[in-house]
DNA sequence: CAAATAGTGTCTGTTAGACACTATCAC
DNA sequence: GTGATAGTGTCTAACAGACACTATTTG
């Protein structure tokens, strides 16, 4: 056999020839997002190298043969961040002709959700860093997105500033019927918390009474009988996310 | 250079060496409904070669590296059935690593909505056809789809029930909000047309005030004063589908 | 005329939003 | 006590479902 099989991915790319071999790469890129103070944050890793050196991009991987789209995912995010165990969903599919310049590489993007207790850990190693997510008008999102770091903009590098508006776009949309506000939160937490969580997502104030309602009619929320303590008003209730399988 | 291009698929396939080149091959398959008296139907293709030879597929093939995954889908909508200019969207990127037994393929699969007077004169080519789609339980999908032909159930090659089953999911969820019934019917349609068409895809009766209202209400529907004529009940009036340009 | 479906008017139950009110903490 | 937020009760407007009714065609 005369290619030498390439070791790494770097290698991969440096002998990569369209001619022999006419199909595009595949990789997948996962935009893990959290919550923290009343803001949307993203987990971003800044490039060392060209193309798109010292710019931002979302964590992401090429395929491997011997995993599926899911493995990858998972197993990129414990790569780079050491989380494990994370709500992990597929978001959608890139291919735009020219979304990597240095060959043709189709993106499998996922979204992520994570509490934010778990990211303090490694939060700020220089490289890989939470930055806040900017969405440009008043919940008009499906284009880009940029982020915010150090009190200025940034366009992520790649399409990836695309993969953030449709993930942020997705998670919006299923905040109605899904129960995924629960994955941003710790496993107890208050109806308030919650409610912060929705806002931050949705960027509006939502109606508080009809958010009790509907939240203690969904069925998925369980009473601990725990109050809050240490706050200077009336403590409330924490609640825990009642699992699926357990109805 | 030692290896030759490989000319077609086919070549592809046999000259193809996982351990030269690491690294998943990319498809598209399109899951083309139509639905046609009051059942939901599939565009199939009957394979010719091993392997599931004699089963039948979602048409597709492999991307190029000259070519986004929409046009993909597109042309290779356009080279199996010759329809151009269809409602096509992407769906869901399948993984799984044995859902093709000669190598590694990941499958970014589309689906596309048709009406039944486009597809008339290409019906039944023998290996192209038209199969209706069975959905097992009243509403339970997500999982795998069978096609009927010839008054037997049937389960299509590789994953491609699966797919089927995501892609009735998907169009069930978007129907609420979405206007994708249109793309199922000619023109020029009255409103039972299209609540057959809703009460089609949802397999379930919708009421009949309510769906007149909402879609009334909803200002997509233009009525074009124009009346239903040959039926032996009072006629219905057209209406026709208002672009979203229009607004 | 009867039969069949198109289309309208109205009532009712459910639910989101609004608002007023009470409860419980820190200080 | 005050100030702040948690949590409850009730009214209202909007809307889906149900039902009754009228309208218009063919035969």
């Amino acid at each position: 056999m005369k290619n030498p099989k390439p070791q790494t991915e770097q290698e991969f790319l440096e002998t990569y020839d369209p001619n022999i071999f006419p199909h595009p790469s595949l990789s997948v890129d996962v935009a893990m997002l959290t919550v923290r103070q009343r803001s949307l944050e993203v987990l971003v890793i800044k490039r060392t190298e060209h193309p798109f050196k010292d710019r931002y991009t979302l964590p992401g991987g090429f395929v491997h043969l011997d995993e599926t789209l899911d493995q990858a995912a998972a197993r990129l995010l414990k790569a780079k961040t050491g989380l494990d165990n994370v709500f992990l969903e597929q978001l959608y599919t890139f291919g735009r002709l020219d979304r990597d310049p240095r060959t043709r590489v189709i993106s499998v993007a996922y979204y992520a959700l994570v509490n934010t207790e778990r990211l303090e850990a490694l939060e700020n190693t220089d490289t890989i860093r939470l930055a806040r997510v900017e969405v440009p008008w008043l919940g008009e999102v499906g284009g880009k997105v940029q982020i915010r770091l150090e009190k200025q903009n940034h366009d992520l590098a790649f399409d990836h500033g695309e993969i953030l508006g449709t993930a942020v776009k997705r998670i919006r949309g299923k905040l109605d019927y899904a129960p995924i506000g629960f994955q941003l939160l710790p496993e107890r937490f208050t109806l308030r918390q919650l409610q912060d969580v929705h806002e931050t997502i949705l960027a509006r104030g939502v109606n508080k009474d009809s958010f009790r309602r509907r939240m203690l009619a969904s069925e998925q929320l369980e009473a601990t009988g725990a109050l809050e303590s240490g706050v200077d008003y009336r403590p409330a209730e924490f609640y825990t996310f009642k699992s699926p399988s357990a109805l």
